[in-house]
DNA sequence: TGCGATT
């Protein structure tokens, strides 16, 4: 019954998709998307919702959610203000596979330090170990929140590695304690737990002239470390820090900014969305329009959280054909007070 | 060769 209603909501999620096209922007106040972590801000429901599709940004997503009720506007996002609401959109869309991924929506819990750094990274695995089996093995010691077992990019096999979280810091604690070092009931080979590495902590800042000589990612290739950023109070990222000095193009307080010139008058936010998402965590995206015709002046703008992966952006699309022209990516610089 | 913002 539950997969029926996801598949009904599948359809009107694209439909809602096109429908709330134009106001995107509103999103950005009231939702946004942060290391392919979707956080909404509602008053009185807070919901989160993990394992996005790597291309899918806010705009989906709101489109997503609001397809739970009527769907009608962006502003119908921060109505869940019923519990029976918020509970309706985890029921129905968590689980929901998208892009052969299955989406997480859980209620938001409120940052506390009980439930800081309760991450583990375990190595050591028997490669036959699935997440379930993995989850089985470690929830006697508390409520696990998240797991995921990391395969091999080729072969698709287990790597032996997994990531579980926990409820809280504590329960990590006693896995760690009880379980590290020892070997599972057949395997000959311990298994170690640590604390996953938090991606605040021993920030590796790329400079540019290191990101312009590593291997561009082809476009449209995934972002494979994105799902494993966990871990973190979004709203207290600072992504400045360690920065300054170094080269502040296309910076604002809320990201970085990139230039895209050469669009088609027909281009639509649709495929900056497209275009983008695979690199990393977009916020936001612009086409500018005629006012009078309602077609591309032939540029527009995107919005990237981390520095890293908007140079890897650029890096990589700059150059690109899109539909017949060649498009020239950059960060945004201010021409205007010359 | 072009760098916005109509909540």
């Amino acid at each position: 019954m539950l997969r029926k209603q996801c598949q009904s909501h599948r359809g009107s999620f694209k439909k809602a998709l096109w429908r709330n096209f134009s106001q995107l922007s509103v999103l950005g106040k009231t939702a946004f998307l942060l290391n392919n972590i979707f956080y909404f801000i509602c008053r009185h429901h807070d919901l989160t919702a993990w394992c996005l599709p790597q291309n899918m940004a806010q705009e989906g997503l709101r489109s997503l959610f609001s397809s739970i009720g009527e769907a009608e506007s962006a502003r119908l996002i921060r109505s869940y203000v019923t519990a029976k609401d918020a509970e309706g959109a985890i029921n129905t869309l968590s689980g929901l596979r998208l892009q052969s991924k299955a989406i997480k929506v859980s209620y938001a819990r409120a940052s506390s330090e009980a439930i800081k750094d309760a991450d583990l990274y375990i190595s050591g695995l028997p490669r036959t170990m699935t997440q379930k089996d993995v989850e089985g093995m470690f929830s006697r010691f508390g409520r696990i929140t998240n797991s995921r077992v990391l395969v091999d990019q080729t072969t698709g096999l287990s790597r032996g590695v997994a990531f579980v979280r926990f409820d809280k810091r504590s329960e990590a604690e006693g896995a760690i304690t009880s379980v590290n070092g020892h070997k599972p009931p057949g395997s000959p080979e311990p298994i170690t737990l640590k604390f996953a590495a938090n991606p605040n902590q021993n920030k590796n800042v790329a400079l540019p002239s290191q990101l312009y000589h590593s291997p561009a990612r082809r476009f449209g290739g995934p972002v494979h470390h994105q799902a494993q950023r966990f871990g973190f109070s979004p709203m207290g990222v600072d992504h400045m820090s360690g920065l300054s000095g170094v080269n502040v193009r296309g910076n604002a307080s809320s990201g970085w900014c990139i230039f895209i010139y050469n669009l088609g008058q027909d281009a639509d936010e649709g495929i900056l969305w497209q275009m983008f998402g695979p690199f990393g965590a977009v916020t936001n995206v612009k086409v500018i329009r005629d006012f009078n015709t309602n077609k591309c002046k032939g540029f527009g703008f995107v919005t990237m959280t981390n520095y890293e992966e908007a140079a890897m952006a650029i890096a990589s699309l700059n150059g690109y054909r899109l539909g017949g022209k060649i498009l020239q990516v950059s960060f945004k610089t201010n021409k205007s007070h010359k």
